[in-house]
DNA sequence: TTGAAAGCGCTAACAT
DNA sequence: ATGTTAGCGCTTTCAA
């Protein structure tokens, strides 16, 4: 096969016009509007187009004129390359692709350099509206996304954000299932590892105070969730420890681990805001010799793949739903007077990596 | 916070240099050139562009004039979400994204519904050059992506195509050195699952013809490697048995594995020709009750992390790697004469599912 | 430092 | 069924 024979000057819609001595709106009407010409021209037509290697219409001037993209834009928090890493992220893409490809749209990642942090990327983007996946309240690129005159959908969170739509899940009751879980299977003293609280990194205990400053309306919800079900039982949520970490990986979530274990060795019981997390964790406790679920009980939050390949007891979100519901709001509201705001629901997933405690509480009083 | 509050009538350069009284140079300038104007001028500008919610230049507009579009397309073979399903294309998609963060270009993923089979989106798209990743020789996006007047990148296949270039792996020195370790071990009845050999479906024995007449050449070089290293021991290509499955999927490589170890049950190796069959294959021997590798040794191609996970034996071929040479070749040639054809290496990765043939060979003359 | 003029390539009224 | 006329919103010589 031979490849592309680009002439210096690519044909233009009106050098073709020229050369068939045919006016612009007729090659126009060759390629948009075949019903507008008579079959005979048409082939005229798009024969010379042919000879002259003119590709058809170019697609930034058809943009500019009909101002229509026919692509949307995607933000995500992360640098674009960690998404395709994150389970969750690609559950997500993966059903926003699939609303994408049904309505015939490109989908346009956003390059999020942490190099440079400009905001260019956003305001150069050819769009006709943007998907914002899980960010930050305060996230520059997303007060640039809010600039632009095109719909937008929000992912997660940002919250509260008026005007623009919304798909999430259910966080709360998602954590609130859990910790009711734990307090049946008699957990009191349990630990917390949680995902970053704000954009600026902060490795170690967060306060309650921090917990409920988040720019991060997703672990707000799941703390008090989880803070909801201990208090049922009587617990106090000021004394249960919240490890918080900055990254998000299966490192991150041992070292937390460790961190909590070892700064409270009397936890019963685990409780990590992410599959990734709680899937580190569970290597620390492996590392360290204790036996999950027999010393100690683990769970995690979103029913990633691996979680379930392990057994971990988990919240199960519908990622996949997410993206294809994000797509529909962005693409099949032909009235968007009234933002629209989508919970999908959540479902605990009892794994193996949670049992009931034994009865050895006698040998501590507290922690 | 507050979301978008959009007028009717956007304010646009002309409106917003008309409104200050100053010409759209100077407001053009403010955005693109600040060096250009007085900085107090400046200022007013973009305070003016504040007040008016004037979000900075059309970006659409824009890449008209400067005849930049400021993101590249990416062309997948299958559906779009298929790619954030399979491992190889994620991590080609994590390296290429990487590659178009680092430049600051949007990523374009064109979407190529099964439904709607026209070739539109590959010219709908605003890019800069296109990357195509592993598809077939005769693709129609591909043949529409070859028209675009932009350069054009191909990750594995197709290959030969003049003029443009090329990133890949050496899939045949990948299947030879595979060949001969099974060959070392003592392997000489191997049977073969291969992925498609064609764009229209087509689930069954492929002769030598129908593999050496594949549209797909990463396929083509897979089974080439096998056959020479096989050659090397004395066996005859045209009585290993090759499956062709249409599908890549567990439940394709299963499905393959049955009907090959069905119609010849003397195998004592079965090669597939990616890890997602083989793992599938590895599914399938366990469900009938065959030990691997006592009874039968597997193989794959590709190292995806799963197989890692489970010990297959398999070449292991640096997705990422590919998907970042396919954005340095794309974004950072500045001098593109010259085409340039990118090999990586593979290597062989020996697990626990491969071992050598125990001698019993007596009892079986041949197939 | 600022402005005037000339398109980039195309489509969509509105004629004819 | 085909052509004429106006731009879409912007950048970029070039001149002031």
């Amino acid at each position: 096969m031979t490849g592309p024979q680009h002439p210096r000057r690519p044909a233009t819609l009106a050098s073709l016009a020229a050369e068939l001595g045919v006016s612009r709106t007729t090659v126009s009407n060759a390629y948009n509007r075949p019903d507008q010409l008579s079959a005979p021209l048409r082939e005229r037509v798009l024969e010379a187009a042919r000879r002259l290697g003119y590709p058809g219409p170019d697609p930034v001037a058809r943009s500019l004129r009909t101002r229509r993209a026919g692509a949307v834009g995607l933000l995500l928090t992360e640098a674009l390359s960690y998404a395709f890493r994150d389970p969750g992220a690609t559950g997500f893409l993966e059903g926003l692709a699939l609303a994408c490809e049904k309505a015939g749209t490109g989908l346009l990642l956003i390059p999020v350099s942490p190099e440079h942090s400009d905001v260019d990327s956003v305001y150069q983007a050819g769009v006709d509206g943007f998907v914002v996946y899980s960010v930050s309240e305060d996230d520059p690129h997303f007060r640039a996304v809010l600039q632009r005159p095109v719909p937008t959908v929000v992912c997660d969170q940002p919250t509260g954000i008026t005007g623009v739509d919304r798909v999430g899940v259910d966080d709360r009751a998602g954590t609130l299932a859990l910790g009711r879980h734990l307090v049946e299977l008699g957990h009191r003293r349990v630990g917390v590892l949680c995902m970053r609280l704000s954009s600026h990194r902060h490795d170690g205990r967060a306060d309650v105070a921090r917990q409920e400053g988040s720019s991060y309306a997703v672990q707000r919800e799941r703390l008090a969730g989880l803070r909801a079900a201990l208090a049922e039982a009587g617990v106090d949520w000021a004394d249960v420890p919240v490890i918080e970490r900055f990254e998000h990986s299966l490192d991150a979530g041992a070292d937390g681990a460790a961190t909590l274990l070892d700064s409270h060795p009397g936890i019963t019981a685990l409780v990590c805001t992410s599959d990734i997390l709680a899937l580190g964790a569970l290597r620390e406790a492996r590392d360290r010799g204790l036996r999950v679920p027999e010393d100690l009980s683990v769970a995690g939050f979103d029913g990633v793949p691996e979680a379930e390949r392990v057994g971990l007891t988990t919240v199960r979100q519908p990622f996949r739903e997410k993206g294809l519901e994000a797509g529909r709001l962005l693409l099949e509201r032909g009235d968007r007077h009234v933002p629209e705001h989508v919970t999908l629901p959540t479902e605990l997933i009892v794994g193996a990596t949670t049992r009931e405690l034994r009865q050895s509480g006698e040998f501590f009083s507290g922690w």
